[in-house]
RNA sequence: GGCGGAGUAGCUCAGCUGGCUAGAGCAGAGGAAUCAUAAUCCUUGUGUCGGGGGUUCGAGUCCCUCCUUCGCUACCA
């Protein structure tokens, strides 16, 4: 038996310093698509996300609520997986950054950059607000009473110079420019590439890589007063959910990852820092850095003073999960910034899920449950229409990959929808409720051909709405083990004869409520 | 300031290395049908392809210039 290729997909950690919002959950649930995808087309897939929990603003934070930084963290953790399970887009693995497992890989790649003479002690030299105990930017600063300079906070600044390790960045300039030249592929979509390159083009400095002004993180291997700061300890999750430094485990196939999910704010340290540290630490590079947008509520980042702060949980709850799911995966072209609403959400939902989809599979299976008896209909001898509507359907796993191969999600639900579209019209044109009177065995035929392009449908729309497609599966009466994309062929197709569950709705349509009612997109 | 995007139908956008009368979806208008979640299907657009100039037999598609807009320009997760 031959072993299954693997896929390593990862979403970015969210910093546990806050409740999860909408970044959160289109970003994992995009990275879920993708993951269900690969798992569907046949790979053996490791799914990881996790969690940031160290830093400064964990213990001021924490210090805030009155808890321990490993209290928040945990609260925060328990957030974000109710988030994953909620969104049914649960990772196979949440590491986080405060577990001994991740200590253990830090301190190893660490070690690992100290011996290649990557990480020497230096000063780290900045404004320093005793008060807030952080440093502070020069442009940052706000000029005080007799030129004096205060920290943003209004509390007074000095320069000081902190020890703190430092990575040798800078030598790995003109490697990484040779790397992104090698592999043109690294960094998508093309536009985040050209600004990492025009970045390091400009020239790197090397890298503060430690804090000794706090001490919630992991310790520095043999220096204790330091911790590291967030480049290594953040980073190095990737590594962590592999077993590394351990390189005989059964994750540890799956280094380096296939692709890192991330949003277009951290695009330079996962382009750039990271593939520095590894090689450094001479480890494998993972093959793609995938960049998302970000979402806007109408065109305007979400913010408290504007008040259209939505949690993911409302979201889903009202308008339900694959409806939503749907929504940011078809809607947001994958990789730019995007706008959601009320009026989109509700439009893409109706339109596409209940109109085009839905409706299709009602209307011919309660014709399939009316006049076949019940049972997947003879398909009979295909006439032209037929093997054309079918020929579209059996081609859509080839069509999909090639979307996803560069991440363009909403490229393969157009394809999808396309055929779909395509049906309805195949539908409508052979009016199989004019053949019931004059041709009834034409008629079965028609109702078995889109009985059985929807089976295929519904196979291919399974990593973006798992549930429903599901759903559309079970009335179909496909079994459980025959959903893959392999599957999408006709030496699959449906069995004439096979008894078919009763109809019932899959994708509701959304009816506003009265006036005034609450529309959580509007906020 | 520097570098890099973008500006195409009311809206969101496709238009690769220049070539038939510039497209899709949604919205709007008219019609058909009634199997279906009043869901579907058909028909329907006089768009200065941001402005101006240029190259070419021919340019959203190449060059120049101007306007508008967005992103990046490191120690913040």
């Amino acid at each position: 038996m031959t072993a299954r290729p693997s896929f390593y997909v990862t979403t970015a950690i969210p910093y546990a310093n806050g409740a999860p919002h909408i970044g959160h959950a289109y970003e994992r649930i995009a990275t879920d698509a993708i993951a269900r995808f690969k798992r569907l087309d046949g790979f053996d897939v490791l799914f990881v996300t996790g969690m940031d929990e160290h830093g400064q603003k964990m213990q001021q934070t924490a210090a805030r609520d009155g808890i321990t930084p490993q209290a928040l963290a945990d609260r925060t953790a328990e957030q974000f997986a109710r988030m994953g399970d909620v969104l049914n887009a649960r990772a196979d693995d949440i590491v986080r950054t405060t577990q001994p497992r991740h200590a253990k890989a830090s301190q190893a790649i660490w070690q690992k950059m100290v011996e290649r003479g990557d990480i020497y002690l230096s000063k780290y030299p900045g404004w320093y607000s005793v008060r807030d105990e952080a440093f502070f930017d020069e442009s940052e600063l706000k000029s005080g009473p007799n030129g004096t300079k205060l920290a943003p906070t209004g509390a007074p600044v000095e320069w000081v110079e902190e020890e703190s390790y430092y990575f040798r960045l800078s030598a790995y300039q003109d490697k990484l420019l040779a790397y992104y030249k090698a592999n043109p592929d690294f960094i998508v979509p093309e536009t985040y590439k050209r600004e990492v390159i025009a970045f390091v083009e400009r020239g790197l400095t090397d890298l503060s890589i430690s804090r000794s002004t706090f001490n919630w993180g992991v310790p520095v291997p043999g220096d204790e007063r330091h911790v590291m700061y967030v480049w290594v300890d953040a980073l190095t999750n990737y590594l962590t959910a592999t077993g590394y430094p351990d390189m005989t485990t059964e994750r540890a196939k799956f280094w380096p990852a296939d692709a890192h999910v991330i949003g277009k704010d951290i695009t330079r340290f996962h382009a750039i820092f990271w593939p520095a540290f590894l090689m450094s630490a001479e480890l494998p590079i993972p093959k793609q850095i995938v960049v998302h947008g970000f979402l806007f509520n109408r065109g305007e980042k979400m913010s408290k003073s504007v008040g259209n702060v939505i949690d993911p949980f409302t979201l889903a709850e009202h308008y339900g999960v694959d409806p939503l799911r749907y929504f940011f995966l078809r809607e947001v072209p994958f990789g730019q910034d995007g706008n959601y609403s009320h009026e989109a959400i509700v439009n893409r939902m109706n339109a596409d899920l209940a109109n085009d989809l839905g409706n299709l599979a009602q209307r011919s299976l309660s014709m399939i449950a009316k006049n076949c008896g019940g049972q997947v209909p003879d398909f009979g001898a295909l006439t032209d229409a037929d093997k054309a509507i079918l020929a579209d359907a059996y081609a859509l796993p080839d069509k999909a990959r090639a979307a996803m191969k560069d991440y363009a999600l909403h490229h393969a639900l157009a394809e999808i929808w396309r055929v779909v579209a395509d049906a309805n019209r195949y539908f409508a044109s052979e009016e199989p409720w004019i053949k019931r009177k004059t041709d009834e065995a034409r008629m079965a035929n028609i109702l078995a051909v889109t009985a059985e392009v929807l089976r295929n449908i519904a196979i291919m729309t399974q990593p973006f709405i798992p549930d429903a497609s599901g759903k559309l599966l079970d009335l179909l009466a496909v079994a459980g083990d025959a959903r893959s994309f392999a599957q999408v062929s006709e030496a699959h197709r449906l069995t004439p004869g096979t008894a078919l569950p009763p109809t019932a709705p899959i994708f509701p349509r959304y009816v506003e409520a009265e006036e005034g009612a609450a529309k959580p997109a509007k906020a």
